[in-house]
DNA sequence: CGTGATCTTGAAGGGGGTCAACTGGAGTGG
DNA sequence: CCACTCCAGTTGACCCCCTTCAAGATCACG
């Protein structure tokens, strides 16, 4: 299974010689810089103060916030993937989330004073920084920003509202499935191939996510490989069957109506097991 | 287990005489009344102009706003409770959560133009209606409205943060004691009885928002009855040992290392059966 | 009081948690 | 270069908890 693929994949686009940069110590940028990130038009950039803003950069594991820390700052995503989680008092680490470019970091900490998730990058990565008294005060404020913080902070939301779905399917293959849909997605409106692409983050924190065991996630990949879904190589994929993907990732609990995925075929000395799960999802 | 308490339960605290108002026709009301719901201070209450505002009134099973539709306006309840839930294609409904006096609804539809969640109320209730052109135009923004709704929209994100709670935890009892607590911590921020409640949902939707079957809800209070922790009458709820509560809630998948619970003491033909759970949290 | 919805309880069967062992790649230092 | 360690990932085996189906009990409402 491994060896095929892997050196085709898109590297990192972040230039090493970033690493002259120290770590967390903040590059100056523009507001514009932010308001072009988040899609705003040519127009409305020019038409906003020339403000600065800093921008911080973190490498594979830094933290850019820690739970339960004083709330200072909201961050947009510029580039990186971060991972937001919140640890039980027995240590159980819960992952809410993935968040990439021009997405919403900590804003859920403005409520309370202080950040109730942790987020740390998972690859080398940086962020626009907003300061607390820039979102809370009102004076000053920029009509553009304010609009591009409202669309964020609404996608934030209903990201959160996704997580219900990839945690509500009863069946784990069926969770794997849907979170492999969001994140293709994702690529997708990041202009990326939405067929192929690299896992940045590891099977525990897939596994935290889901709501499932690690072990069980290690399954679930097998078996979509299985039924020819995906092709898997270590944090590599690339969706084989979008279709069929889709088919079963709209499986809810009990049965579903599923008449026919055509690419579901497999190894004989494994068809039955197939039949058995494929039958118990059709008697609807 | 019934017939002792329920009378004394509080009824809803609306007069039945508000059946005169056709539902959901608009009644008018001010944005200092919105403003004081959401906690501002009197000062800013007074220095905000004085803009005519629209409040819907819902009865028990009225829809706020379908999935799907247009977004046309974001909503802070006034009182009353509602559900927000999404229906996947072949009918299953999940639940994201339950929303109560001062929490923002349908804000996650300002990022795709339409209400990716449904929301019905699930008791008399009547919320204030902001439409999205208030949102969403620069112009005329009132400073302390713009607080509130980034006050409203941080604890929706926070909210919704905790929704992985209780879909997380391995044992169905412990996603409903992470449940219960929810709903405690939450009347007593309204100033109501933090051990004694009326669940406004039925075990479905509390099935659904766990992530369990509707008939392990109905065990799964079973049990923490037995163990003494609570005092269930249909959906009259009274928390006999909070603590106890609190300790099964913060158990997380694995073992779980309680020390203690003092009134985790049963019946004696149901001792053995509390003993091997128990011992399966244990021994950490 | 009847009717339907909600809730409870029982029984059976399987999926996934848990533990354990193995593999493989990355980093380290001899 | 190899030995060694460490961690991520995979695979297997066992068995309990929860899903599912079914039926009864209770509640809400006209």
């Amino acid at each position: 299974m491994a060896g095929t693929m892997g050196s085709e994949f898109g590297q990192s686009q972040f230039t090493r010689d970033a690493s002259r940069l120290r770590a967390g110590v903040g590059e100056r940028s523009r507001l514009a810089d932010l308001l072009q990130l988040m899609g705003v038009g040519l127009d409305d950039q020019r038409s906003a103060p020339d403000i600065p803003l800093s921008v911080r950069r973190l490498r594979t594991g830094d933290t850019l916030f820690y739970q339960g820390a004083r709330a200072e700052a909201i961050y947009f995503v510029r580039g990186g993937t971060f991972k937001s989680f919140r640890i039980a008092e027995d240590g159980y680490e819960q992952v809410l989330g993935f968040s990439g470019r021009a997405e919403v970091l900590g804003f859920d900490a403005i409520c309370m004073g202080y950040y109730p998730t942790a987020s740390v990058a998972l690859e080398e990565a940086s962020v626009y920084v907003l300061p607390m008294r820039d979102i809370l005060t009102p004076g000053q404020r920029i009509a553009a920003l304010d609009r591009v913080v409202t669309m964020a902070v609404s996608r934030a939301l209903s990201q959160r509202g996704e997580l219900a779905d990839v945690m509500a399917a009863v069946a784990a293959e069926v969770r794997l499935a849907r979170f492999l849909v969001q994140l293709s997605r994702r690529m997708e409106a990041c202009s990326q191939s939405p067929r192929r692409f690299r896992l940045r983050m590891g099977r525990r924190d897939i596994a935290s996510h889901l709501g499932v065991a690690h072990e069980t996630v290690s399954r679930s990949f097998h078996a979509l490989v299985k039924w020819s879904l995906l092709y898997v190589s270590n944090r590599e994929v690339e969706i084989l069957d979008m279709d069929g993907l889709l088919a079963l990732s709209r499986s809810t609990r009990r049965h579903v109506e599923e008449p026919g995925i055509s690419s579901m075929a497999c190894l004989a000395q494994e068809q039955s097991a197939v039949d058995q799960r494929a039958n118990d999802r059709q008697a609807a």
